[in-house]
DNA sequence: AATGATAGTGACATAAGTGTTACCTACTCG
DNA sequence: CGAGTAGGTAACACTTATGTCACTATCATT
């Protein structure tokens, strides 16, 4: 050991999130992470080469958290349990959908490590296509989810629902019943 | 008039389109656009001063031509033939939501053509919250909107809907339809 | 053909981000 | 204590985007 960090990596992939949410991937830069840490651009540099490099790493770090608790809905029994679980975690990641939707714009490196992350990135994403992809199957297999629906629209929706801006302060319970409620049985009054 | 122009505003705005949903608000440069019109960048400040007023101006236009479509709404008889055609008009206008989304990012400006651009995207946003407010509270009329589900809730998930990924080639008419049917009773069979 | 008006170009000064590095700082351990 | 090590800083050279401007190009009108 030496000198202690002013910052821990929590702390750093915290405003890396903040930074990217804010500025989108193109208008991320170091000066803006070191900033927010209250440190120098250069003192980044020790750690991380380049912005793909920091960026990569914090991605795998957040596919990592999620994949780690949409597993969970695994410890559920039947469908409709495994169904209300997810929900709740994709709410609590909310973010993790529009900032992996900036991995299409990462720019083709030749640095090693961002080849590495890249990789690993896409080992994450089939991890969570398989995850779904059971899921989905086993809604079908007891009869929940209507047939004729297609796979991937069925996952696109229960995703994509997620990001439906809250602005309004409706509370997060509510929130994610009512989302439920429409997610299973439509926004319609049955007549 | 003199020399003819180069390129069209219909050519210009396409592009402009472009180019923002391709590197984001702050990876939009005046060098895109014009090396994508085949223009030199000098030729762009003679229409427009910077970034925040050709971005700010397409945004207008993008709003004006997607409310209109909108309005069409109006045209149908009862609130079940006005879901309907909502639908097929957010799907023409998709890009619509990511875009205006965009908006948050502007830079405070001091160029009074901006400001005036600004104040009418507002006016703009608040039409369109007024006709889809309208068009919820049919819904409620009619009773067949659920009555406990909030308002901001269900404009949400039906903006939100269109931005569901298509990568696998599914026919429009039967993405549509298939989207349409999730909202107006839900993804699971009835038991 | 000359004029005027608008379209477009290329170069310049400026601003902001990048990546590197020499140098300083704080801490630990023998 | 002092030597080693890792953390941090600030300045430098480089790259890319910005906004401006003098200049050239094209066309309609007279």
């Amino acid at each position: 050991m030496a000198r202690e960090r002013k910052f821990t990596t929590d702390r750093l992939f915290q405003e890396v999130k903040h930074v990217l949410l804010e500025h989108g991937y193109e208008g991320f830069t170091f000066g803006h992470v070191a900033e927010r840490l209250d440190i120098s651009r250069g003192a980044l540099y020790k750690y991380y080469e380049n912005k793909e490099e920091l960026i990569t790493d914090f991605m795998i770090y957040e596919m990592d958290n999620a994949l780690q608790d949409i597993r969970m809905i695994e410890t559920h029994r039947g469908f409709e349990a495994q169904f209300d679980c997810l929900l709740e975690v994709i709410f609590e990641h909310s973010m993790m959908h529009q900032i992996l939707s900036m991995a299409h714009q990462l720019k083709g490196s030749s640095n090693q490590k961002v080849l590495e992350n890249k990789s690993r990135l896409h080992e994450f994403h089939t991890s969570l296509y398989q995850i779904l992809q059971q899921f989905i199957d086993r809604g079908r297999q007891e009869k929940v989810l209507k047939e004729h629906l297609p796979d991937e629209l069925l996952l696109g929706v229960i995703i994509q629902m997620i990001n439906i801006p809250n602005h309004v302060g409706v509370q997060k319970e509510a929130w994610i019943r009512s989302v439920n409620e429409i997610l299973r049985h439509g926004m319609f009054e049955k007549n």
